[in-house]
DNA sequence: TCTGGGGTCCTAGGACCC
DNA sequence: TCTGGGGTCCTAGGACCC
């Protein structure tokens, strides 16, 4: 039986929700004007993770520095990235998809897929995209575009053809005139490199790649990815929708520092801090880790990164950071400045049981007690966080629950006085 | 202009074993 | 003494995604 997938995805995510967000206090709507949100606008190191299409039209893109979007445009607005907000747009936004297929996989905090197969009925899944599109439009107040194919890498695509707002499809009798006349670039998983290796061989569109056979691809690119690209050019992909949520395999923290640091005792700090991060994420999550690898980045952006396999799984943030450290130690000489530290953990287990070791570090004990009143100091901070939130955010509808309260969302709703209104009725 | 943070997967080479 | 081939595990590095 052919299948029907949807690929839903919201237009500039970030962008849109703190756009809601800002509208429903009172403010302008900065979809319609040239903006961007960013980590720390401060910071003269952080990026732009969304732009307006106003900002868009002008240049200015996801992951461009702030400075370099400034001086394109001097009076663009630039607004802080509100992670809790995002959370919950993503969940009503992931709550609304799912009511339309419960096969449903959710590819990321603003795209999820949804195997349709089985739920159109002989209806024009056109028409149920444009309702979905809709209903997401009129309950939660932002946009999105839906991708419709017979598989999640065609929904994928027409998902990224014009926008915002709009519904295409890309079926395979439609491969060859929407898809193949786009460059190899366009194509999931040929990204910077892949593309000026093809291009240089004379391999611009998606159409010249389906061309040719695995056994020339393979000359280009290894022969697993070479296989893939040639069954994706021509528009095959037979991976299904998968509903279970796949458990982490690796945790990892980073800090770019502001500026670039050479003192050993700054960057031992700073090690420390994504240390305490990472073991308490997968103490949160009840993993222990049997491999710790720390990165550095210099000033020139190349990367250094090492590796190590501990004698047991653990979860003590003292043995994960002392690992970072012996590593540290062999990368960097403890002069030249560097531009980021990294920690990360892999080859994760739930297992608990734990092998008495002669060697054991008699400091176990200290350890896992200071281990145990971080937990606590950051649970609490925690708590103390999301309630300034609620208290900061008393319009906040939950959009997570979005039968009772997400038409607060909508964009009719939005004015100040409508809100209010609304509260007095209530 | 001067480049964040968090992930997944693949490849290649070396060590080690049979 | 010299020769081989395959399998597995580990590490470093690279490419891609959002």
């Amino acid at each position: 039986m052919s299948r029907v997938i949807f690929h839903i995805d919201v237009n500039s995510a970030f962008l849109s929700w703190t756009a809601v967000k800002i509208v429903m206090e009172g403010g302008q709507d900065i979809r319609e004007v040239p903006s961007v949100v960013s980590g720390d606008p401060s910071d003269r190191r952080s990026i732009i993770a969304a732009a307006s299409m106003p900002a868009k039209k002008l240049g200015i893109r996801a992951a461009m520095p702030v400075t370099m979007a400034l001086r394109i445009l001097p009076q663009l607005v630039i607004v802080h990235g509100d992670w809790e907000w995002y959370k919950r747009c993503s969940e009503g936004f992931i709550a609304i998809c799912r009511s339309y297929s419960p096969v449903l996989q959710q590819f990321s905090i603003d795209e999820c897929f949804l195997d349709m197969s089985l739920r159109c009925g002989g209806r024009d899944p056109v028409d149920i995209a444009t309702r979905l599109k809709e209903e997401i439009k009129s309950r939660l107040g932002f946009t999105v575009n839906v991708g419709v194919g017979p598989n999640k890498l065609l929904a994928k695509m027409a998902s990224d053809f014009e926008k915002p707002d709009k519904v295409h499809t890309l079926w395979e009798h439609e491969v060859r005139d929407k898809m193949w006349p786009l460059g190899v670039r366009d194509l999931l998983w040929v990204g910077k490199k892949t593309e000026e290796r093809l291009v240089a061989y004379g391999i611009h569109t998606i159409g010249d790649l389906a061309c040719l056979s695995v056994g020339q691809l393979t000359r280009l690119v290894g022969s697993k990815f070479a296989a893939q690209l040639h069954e994706n050019a021509n528009g095959r992909d037979d991976s299904p929708v998968e509903t279970e949520v796949q458990e982490a395999k690796s945790y990892s923290a980073e800090r770019t520092f502001a500026k670039d640091l050479s003192d050993p005792k700054d960057i031992d700090r700073a090690l420390f801090h994504v240390a305490c991060i990472v073991a308490h994420r997968i103490r949160r999550d009840d993993f222990r880790a049997s491999t710790v690898s720390m990165f550095v980045k210099y000033t020139d952006f190349s990367v250094a990164q090492r590796q190590t396999s501990l004698d047991q799984p653990t979860d003590v943030t003292a043995l994960i950071l002392n690992a970072a450290r012996r590593m540290l130690a062999e990368v960097w000489d403890g002069v030249v400045p560097l531009r980021q530290v990294g920690l990360g953990v892999s080859k994760l287990t739930h297992e608990t049981v734990e092998q008495m070791s002669l060697f054991e570090d008699p400091k176990m004990d200290y350890y896992r007690e200071w281990d145990r009143q971080y937990d606590a100091a950051r649970a609490q901070a925690e708590d103390a966080r999301l309630l300034a939130y609620e208290r900061k955010n008393p319009a906040d509808p939950r959009v997570a629950n979005v039968e009772e309260k997400a038409y607060l969302c909508n964009t009719d709703h939005l004015k100040k006085n409508d809100l209010q209104d609304t509260h007095e009725t209530e």
